[in-house]
DNA sequence: AGCTATTTATAACG
DNA sequence: TCGTTATAAATAGCT
């Protein structure tokens, strides 16, 4: 398709190589292009010039890496390397972990529990029974503790009321404006002479 | 070029399509193989018809994974780490998801649980009782069926020794020895005219 | 790079 | 799917 035929051979004169190779390559570019749109076919078209320099094309709507994927799906050749193949296995591991999980869990929350047999149910019952049990104790410990604090809190409290009911009689000839203030004063920072909870904040816990 | 120019656009008409299609990916793949040859260029041609159908051609003298490794190095684009990121994602994604579920799991075991808030502990303890309500519940379903079935094999047992016992009876003038077979017969197969199991493996699950 | 004679690809049809 | 053919498109050789 030209002036002449020519043979399908390497073209020897660089010259001419380097041209035909630069006209073909924009020809194939274009029916690549081509047959993308008008058959809605996706195509990668990678070229490398004797120099080394590269051109490509790839359909739009995709990328390389995705027909690569496909490409691998399709044929089979393993294109990606021993260290694609590792996290591709430690991936498939790790769902086939999580999977279980997600049985483990749902029939903890007693989910899915019909293919169970005798034996299985009885050990989900004893685990629910050891959580059961480990939770109701680390509530009561809770709730120890905050009895705990509140009987400090009482106790220091009524010694406290008791050291202002001590400094009121005191003062009284004396100053009889100071009853007053530390009246005041102990109903604006209650909390301020007394016990820190031994939990900090244990409050918001409960 | 053809008996008729056509607009570069999507080839509506299906058979058309697929005709064509094969006529230009002939036409690419053959392209592919002339430049490579004629100027010496390394070429890596993909096609996936819209049918998913793949179609490649790689020159010779180099493969796939060649190429990539030089569009790789010549473009920057690193097409393997792409992918590879891809899966290092999906990994973590899925690691955090697993850590996750065993935090859940060991908080159902009653394990780890030091950390957690008063409405926490509750949350954990009601979703407790419920998976403990439903184990009991298909475990008092199990219980049940068995004890139907040996009541079950109760009474067929008790209508089969109603009967043994009024053949011996019939039998006993007739033949002395029959009513000895007749016994010893029960007692080697005793379970061989008893009613079968309500559900198969019912034994094997308890 | 551009031109054009010629070859090649292919659209339409059987 | 295959072959044919008129025609469009690509391109070899040249400038």
């Amino acid at each position: 398709m030209g002036r002449g035929k020519i043979e399908i051979k390497r073209i020897e004169n660089t010259s001419n190589r380097q041209v035909t190779y630069s006209k073909r390559r924009n020809g194939i570019m274009k029916k690549a292009k081509e047959i993308t749109v008008l058959c809605d076919a996706k195509v990668s078209l990678v070229i490398f010039a004797s120099s080394g320099k590269m051109h490509e094309y790839c359909s739009p709507s995709t990328t390389l890496v995705d027909i690569l994927d496909k490409y691998h799906k399709e044929s089979g050749k393993r294109l990606w390397d021993a260290k694609h193949e590792n996290l591709s296995n430690e991936l498939d591991r790790i769902k086939k972990e999580n999977d279980n999980m997600q049985i483990e869990l749902r029939h903890l929350k007693g989910e899915d529990i019909t293919s169970l047999h005798h034996k299985e149910l009885m050990a989900l019952e004893e685990a629910l029974e050891n959580g059961l049990a480990g939770i109701r104790e680390k509530q009561m410990e809770v709730f120890r503790m905050m009895k705990k604090n509140e009987m400090m809190l009482e106790d220091e409290n009524k010694h406290l009321n008791l050291m202002l009911q001590g400094m009121t009689m005191e003062s009284r000839e004396m100053d009889n404006g100071y009853h007053q203030r530390v009246r005041d004063y102990q109903h604006q920072m209650p909390f301020a002479f007394r016990v820190q909870p031994i939990q900090p904040n244990l409050q918001e816990r409960i």
